[in-house]
DNA sequence: GCAGAACTAGATAGATCGCTCTAGCGGGTA
DNA sequence: TACCCGCTAGAGCGATCTATCTAGTTCTGC
């Protein structure tokens, strides 16, 4: 029918979890607030996640990690180099904090941090989510000319200072460690670049 | 008496408090789990934080941002310079992983990404403790020479890549990242420092 | 030796947790 | 029309959550 509702109970679970868990972690969001925020019954939790919180969470961290990787590669496509692409990712960071009032950042970084430690399951999607933007990071590197490892060894850098940004940022409730890591890793790009070897 | 306990029952469930916030989170760690931890009764835990979990985790938070902060400054002034007082505390950080199964890592992060948007309390308390160790850091930064907002900018950058090499490091289950993280820290500095103006 | 403070001890309240269960709606197919 | 099945709907289970409550124990100063 035309006034089927556009975006599926399944998709508005998934989105409504990843807003939850991002904002006050995955032990610290229940099940119930998920189904509230997505207008969706009990029952349809477990129609579409049979094996419950847990498979749910998979799939948020997933879907949630791909969607920022796809953000990152559509940003690096457009910039002229490497090192503008890296400005203009930290910068609509920064912008993103702002627009939420520093309620929405990664989703992966608050879930990963909790559950590194109590579940396996969880903790190996985060890792993979991880090593998946460090791959695509590290090949963009060696685009620009570097080694492997030099290249990898960035890559790794660039997430954690967003990361660590984020974290310093929703904490302090300014932009301005976002700002300043975002400033470290742009240079920490041209330095690389233009070391020898 | 003479076999009185040496550790107060107070400081047992600050210290098992601080060793499960950084394990599994602060919505993840349950009152009953913290007390068989520290071996400690129900109405003891409220005798001594009548303000129940939340002034708990105050407490704890600022212990143990104390307490990192004053690692690095032990570290720092062991150190001949700036840069290789950072290395050797990266260096630490990747072996205390290493030593606690990747457990045991920044008790601040966890409980600051989950409680940002959610406790005022809590978010102000990592607040003070991330403005605590900046403030250190710019001091270093200015004692080398640098003019008080790069001191700042890189002191900012500094914790961030800690933070984000905790991350990245809990999630994989290895040291690569808090390696990779720690010489770009290191570079950061060095070229700082190696910078005009 | 005694009074009062400091602390221990744990049962229990009331709410919420993740999860399971059965019942029924509604739209597509025979 | 009759049927089927994907999905909706929510009551309710046992467990666990934070917090309160009353007693009992140990320590300290007079």
């Amino acid at each position: 029918m035309a006034t089927k509702e556009r975006v599926s109970t399944r998709d508005r679970i998934v989105y409504a979890s990843a807003e939850l868990f991002r904002r006050q972690g995955y032990a610290g969001t229940g099940l119930k607030q998920i189904l509230a925020a997505a207008d969706a019954p009990f029952g349809s939790l477990y129609h579409f996640f049979p094996g419950g919180k847990e498979q749910l969470g998979d799939e948020v961290l997933r879907t949630a990690g791909e969607f920022f990787g796809r953000l990152y590669e559509t940003i690096a496509d457009d910039a002229p180099d490497y090192a503008t692409g890296v400005a203009v990712f930290f910068d609509g960071a920064a912008q993103a904090l702002i627009d939420t009032d520093y309620a929405d950042a990664c989703p992966i970084a608050t879930v990963a941090l909790e559950v590194a430690s109590t579940n396996e399951t969880l903790r190996q999607a985060t890792a993979d989510v991880f090593e998946g933007w460090i791959a695509a990071g590290t090949e963009r590197g060696v685009e620009a000319g570097l080694s492997a490892p030099r290249a990898r060894a960035l890559a790794i850098a660039i997430v954690a200072l967003i990361e660590g940004g984020f974290v310093l940022s929703r904490a302090a409730r300014s932009t301005e460690p976002m700002k300043a890591t975002g400033a470290v890793a742009v240079a920490a790009v041209r330095a690389t670049l233009a070391e020898p070897g």
